[in-house]
DNA sequence: CCTTCCATTGACCTTCTTTGACTATTATAT
DNA sequence: ATATAATAGTCAAAGAAGGTCAATGGAAGG
């Protein structure tokens, strides 16, 4: 366990949780983790990209820097009409499990509400040979059974 | 004598008589028994499907794992089993929502979540003249996103 | 025996991560 | 202005898991 990529995603995200944003060296990072200074915008790629909330900003010279910024939301009265051009007629899993990280990481979903809508957008949930609606539903609804199950496990392992 | 897949299989609910939850790697635990990897991709299957009462997890790449979380049925040890055989694989939006309703009633679900089963599985969700996977998962993932919403505002509404 | 069902294996596939060579941009010293 | 040093970006390839499926093996029942 203990990615590396996630070792930096939450070493990042840890910088950022009083401020909004946070300026760092791609390379001071990278020798930091002691890998490869293209690893750092691998993790910036997967796990900061606009979708999950975040814009990135940088700067090569002299001086240089990267800047992520946890995008404002905050009062943003068009906020689902974004998401919802965002995602279009057409999006694939990963965008949507961005988005559902995105507004778990708001706060306006729970876990276990991220969890259900994750299980309703997977693939498992939807790639099927068929057409008829029923069996269509059946498929995603059954998955989210599942979930709740799930769900109920981890939240009676917290009670305890 | 002992099969090897019985073998695992106890190998495996040792490991879990404390926790309800084990995470493993794929390749490790083949090597342990000295079989194929894809051996232990057999023993879940057959040993710890849905069915049985356990969820695997897994993923790829580096830093990969299989986890398997062992699901609490409350009371009735195979209410989910029911359920999923209930749903078979074809279900229309009204035995659904009452599926929903009733877990509920259960409290296995809060009324948010309910809400976002009943948004994902709702008519308005797959009635769609679709035939790619992505349009169909935009479909209901809109309609969660909605939903997501609502359920912000109503919870909005009562925190004044 | 023969069939059938469960178990086992191995070849091939998909996904996610990490690295390195090469490229692009910016500041600073000459 | 120009050269050089200091940064960061891109992309393809290699590495590190786990997944699938069809073929084979083996044991139990008929």
């Amino acid at each position: 366990m203990a990615q590396l990529s996630d070792s930096i995603e939450h070493f990042i995200k840890d910088l950022m949780t009083d401020d909004a944003h946070v300026e760092l060296r791609r390379n001071e990072l990278a020798q930091h983790f002691g890998c490869a200074p293209s690893q750092i915008n691998y993790v910036l790629a997967t796990r900061f990209s606009v979708d999950h909330g975040y814009i990135i900003e940088s700067r090569r010279g002299g001086g240089g820097y990267v800047r992520i910024v946890r995008m404002q939301t905050r009062g943003e009265p068009n906020f689902l009409e974004m998401l919802l051009n965002r995602v279009g007629n057409s999006v694939d899993e990963e965008t949507a499990v961005a988005i559902i990280s995105n507004l778990l990481e708001r706060k306006m979903i729970t876990v276990k509400e991220a969890a259900l809508m994750r299980s309703a957008v997977s693939r498992n949930a939807l790639a099927l040979p068929i057409s008829a609606k029923d069996v269509l539903r059946a498929a995603v609804f059954r998955n989210m059974l599942v979930q709740v199950f799930k769900n109920l496990e981890e939240e009676n392992r917290n009670d305890v």
